[in-house]
DNA sequence: GCCTCTTATAGACCTATACAAATGGAACAT
DNA sequence: ATGTTCCATTTGTATAGGTCTATAAGAGGC
């Protein structure tokens, strides 16, 4: 006999490093093993990879398979794809970093520690001019502008200065946000469309550094958020962190 | 005429709002739908969803063309999918940001500055103890320390302090880091499987300010990152901005 | 009431097929 | 040499069919 009878895997090489003797091949298996490969240079940066019929049939799946393994991947910023032009190891792997932005009570009982919020201040005053700028208002919009502070296990974490525009939100004015953060009654209460966030080291004014137990010119990160409806600007926050906090990922 | 001829659409109402007479639906069509029905409060916060089948036939498209759409759309942090439990909206939408990180070089030029680099120092010395903790060294272990420039038309916008354990990387010792950043270097020369990224406020040391041209003390805008490779660490690095450096993102 | 088992269901995923859209590069014209 | 047209190739996407798996909810036993 010169054939196997049951089948001839493909004469001249194994077919593919098939994850296990398992079932179907999936397309995280092919995603593994495309990953395998980049990290490990077997295709080098820059390089132009196999078509996905070819991988496909490497592969022994459907393109189709190999087509979300790689659209993945894109995404991921590993790979670069072009029609006609094929898909092409990135010269540099687009380094990127996602970060989930929670709410601060999530974040604060998240790690294990106890919740409490504080309303400092509470105004209804004309938004002032560097406001409308940054929102695009007219100069006579009335604006509610709170102070607020939010503490883990009794300590300091994060001092909120917000600004919220009753152009747009109204209900605000009646709100009550002595028990509860206006993150929490906006996140209920409107939707948003369209959000521009901001990461920065600043200075801690006299007031922060009053409601975070710091010192004046101490350096606080600060994420401002703007949030926005319709092309609309519902509200402005600069969230000043306790000294020392840092936003970490991984990947 | 009480019927159009070729078409009993639906005793009742519509079918679907169709985007425009064109040709079939996309999954791009559905996921805009469905994300216009949960920003508007059609499917209020919480709320469970239609299953894929329904909306398929609702929308005319093919079960997957709604899947993939729903999918996007729970990765982008709106629906929140569990098996046989179906889909829900998310009672908060997680907000999260994006923020690639590019190399200077790319990010100075991207932005219409000239780049240049300057090599401020580089000493091979034991690796102190805050890093070995840091990376997982032994304490005798060898590191090569890097302080560079980035500049941006002339003016200084990022100090690199730069670590590299030999260990690892027997082969940086001879590189030469006098026209290019080890950044730079580190890329194309090295694979990465593992990545930490932080950022925070510090307040600028003597020679960061005088490197970046500030004073002591003064709020920067810091990343940290630190790099592995199969659980070996590779290298360690602290990015230091320029004063009122921010980092953005809109979506 | 409380626990365990079963089962129907909804999403997760793969296959095979088809056509659409972009475009590198060859063939051709100027 | 340079520009234009056209085509083959590659990815992008839709579809209809199917299987698999997690699991909520109900049935049944204690």
């Amino acid at each position: 006999m010169t054939d196997t009878p049951q089948a001839a895997h493909s004469p001249g090489r194994a077919p593919e490093p098939e994850p296990a003797g398992g079932d179907k091949i999936s397309f995280r298996d092919v995603k593994a093993e495309i990953r395998r490969r980049i990290e490990q240079r077997v295709w080098g940066p820059g390089e132009l990879v196999p078509g996905e019929v070819e991988l496909a049939e490497d592969f022994g799946c459907a393109r189709a398979t190999v087509n979300r393994a790689m659209r993945e991947l894109t995404e991921e910023g590993l790979l670069d794809r072009k029609r006609k032009a094929g898909t092409r190891v990135r010269m540099t792997p687009l380094r990127q970093a996602r970060f989930e932005i929670p709410m601060v009570r999530a974040e604060i009982e998240g790690a294990g520690a106890s919740y409490r919020y504080a309303l400092l201040s509470r105004e209804v005053r004309a938004a002032p001019p560097w406001l409308c700028g940054r929102l695009g208002l007219r100069a006579d919009n009335r604006a509610l502008h709170l102070n607020c502070l939010h503490s883990a296990d009794g300590a300091p974490y994060q001092f909120e200065d917000r600004w919220i525009s009753l152009a747009a939100l109204p209900q605000a004015e009646g709100a009550d946000f002595t028990g509860r953060g206006p993150n929490e009654w906006l996140v209920e209460a409107v939707p948003y469309s369209e959000v521009e966030i901001s990461f920065l080291a600043a200075a801690a004014t006299p007031d922060v550094a009053a409601a975070l137990g710091t010192q004046a010119g101490e350096p606080v990160f600060t994420v401002e958020r703007t949030t926005w409806w319709e092309g609309d600007a519902l509200t402005h926050v600069r969230l000043s962190y306790r000294p020392g906090h840092r936003m970490t990922t991984r990947y």
